[in-house]
DNA sequence: GCATTTGTGTAAACCAGTTCACTAAACCGA
DNA sequence: TCGGTTTAGTGAACTGGTTTACACAAATGC
């Protein structure tokens, strides 16, 4: 492979040149410039990556730390990123933490140590003080969908109260008095938001009738077949109604009510979350409150790169993006079995 | 951020000494180490890992080319690939084409130029002959998934031609003689292996009764749509079954059944393909050829690092993966209207 | 005619590691 | 005590760009 003293020599000047004027900082009369660009040319000249990035300091790669990339959601958030990226003309470095806190500093430690120039991050567990210094030791960083308490860099949600209050409202407008919200522990920044917007939206409408019962757990499959299964061997005081606060809650659940022959929305009604996954083509057509992930993706990278923390460092606020109630079939009346 | 000759300075060495010390290259009686650790605790030091990747000629970085992220497929795929990588101390740089062959170009270039120390490449059309040249200039890769006949790199796919056999002997078998294959353009290998192997299956069965219709598209939501539409349209010699090639495909096909009133498997029985996303929890649940995706994954990685093109250039054979039919509700007897 | 500006370009330092080729001292056996 | 081996290192070159500070010639200003 040729370098740049390769192209010097061949177009005859040093190599401050040919550096000069492929970075604009020299005009060169039209001969050597021509000169130049023909031995580039001549020599399928690239400028090696890895010297320009010790050189420059910066390496135009941005990490990105994800929980799992696997689950739709985060997939499509990822592919947002990446669009993004690709316009500004930088490199995505992908890492997944299967939520594993060890993971997470390995890679904290990886952006502090120069291997990229920014770092988004998303944890899908309650963030611990550890967690939270450790990003505050990193160079520049976002945290987004879940909350890292006590970092102190810009953060970037989805509206969780609303989301919460959404679905709240429309199953106590269904009739619902007596609703399970699954999922969130209480550590969890996203699902405490969820469940208060749920409880506000469900007693705005039905005031003090409204019993709220909260099957804690993860965004996991396992963790929402298990509030299934628990759902599924109550025989007496079943809610009429269950809202399940991500994608693979829902599926989760969808599997054991299908399996136990409970009907979706004649037995219980459902609201999902997230609406990334193909809801609408289930048995029946899920009804869920929607993430703007697209959104997300893109505003995420464009908030890192924004914000470059050079003069004062005062910190934006966090920034909520609104979601919407997608309503299709698996609401209905409750049945008032007495 | 404390550098090497930091650490040599506190340390009293020379740098040489901390370099070979660290990678194992020179042992150091006790105290010398002792006064090298101390150093390097106490300056918090860290190699930078732009000089390191200069210095070495590599970047501990493998690069992936993928059509398309949010999709199940590959982003299930890109997640295997993440954790093998992050099994062997690889970093991950991820690239998305959208198919756009000028992407692809850009992108192989960016390896040829010393991005990474080896490339995954995943397309999604047919590849000519100009993108197969710049494979084979580029540094280590592989192509996974779909071919580039001129490719000279190992090639790693599912069995395509296998995974049509059993889509079509178990439509056969269930007595349909008159199907729908949706999917591939006769230039995209995998197309054309799934077809011929759907029609030996079928043909195994039902001999010259088998009547085979095809509906040629990429692998996406709106050409599954696109068919489904064609088909919905029919009003007389219907095709009773429907062979939809990939998760897309079957996503857009049941869209619009859905809303037309068809049923599955009443009116027309479907059998999918990839079965990466919840096919299990559509209405109905849906019957498909699953690929390996993860292994896909995992064995892609393997191969692009035990292939290394030093001596011998031999190119392994061309590696298929089993597939295998997941047998759900969306086939059943077809009605005889005559 | 001399000073100043402009155009054209360069030498050398710098980024931060790795590694080749080598040395000085200690030790060991004959 | 001489030669050879081991131990414990080291100086300098090397990876391939970027950038600062400056040189030298021609053109322009007065």
């Amino acid at each position: 492979m040729a370098n740049l003293q390769d192209v010097a020599t061949a177009a005859n000047v040093s190599k401050t040149t040919v550096s000069r004027y492929l970075n604009g900082s020299l005009d060169l009369p039209a001969k050597t410039a021509d000169a130049i660009n023909a031995a580039i040319a001549a020599l399928n000249y690239a400028p090696n990556p890895h010297a320009r990035r010790l050189s420059l300091g910066r390496s135009d790669t941005i990490a990105m730390v994800v929980p799992d990339i696997s689950t739709p959601f985060f997939a499509t958030f990822v592919a947002a990123v990446e669009a993004e990226a690709d316009r500004r003309g930088l490199s995505l470095a992908l890492y997944a933490t299967l939520n594993r806190p060890d993971r997470e500093a390995v890679y904290l430690d990886k952006i502090r140590q120069g291997h990229a120039d920014g770092l988004i991050f998303i944890t899908n567990h309650e963030g611990n003080d550890a967690l939270a210094e450790k990003i505050n030791a990193s160079g520049p960083c976002i945290v987004v969908d879940e909350d890292v308490a006590k970092a102190r860099v810009p953060k970037l949600f989805c509206d969780n109260e609303q989301g919460g209050y959404l679905a709240g409202r429309h199953l106590a407008q269904a009739g619902h008095r007596h609703v399970l919200f699954i999922g969130g522990v209480d550590e969890m920044v996203s699902g405490a938001r969820r469940f208060t917007g749920f409880r506000r939206g469900m007693q705005e409408i039905a005031g003090d009738d409204a019993r709220i019962e909260r099957s804690r757990g993860t965004y996991t499959f396992e963790a929402g077949r298990a509030a299934a299964r628990d759902f599924v061997a109550r025989t007496c005081d079943r809610p009429t109604a269950i809202f399940t606060t991500s994608d693979e809650l829902t599926i989760g659940l969808f599997e054991v009510l299908r399996e136990a022959g409970i009907s979706v929305p004649y037995d219980v009604s459902v609201v999902g979350y997230d609406d990334v996954g193909p809801l609408h083509l289930f048995a029946p057509a899920v009804t869920a409150v929607r993430q703007p992930v697209r959104d997300l993706g893109k505003r995420a990278l464009e908030l890192l790169m924004d914000f470059r923390p050079d003069d004062g460092a005062k910190l934006p606020p966090e920034e909520l993006l609104p979601v919407t109630l997608i309503e299709r079939e698996s609401v209905a009346s409750p049945i008032r079995k007495v």
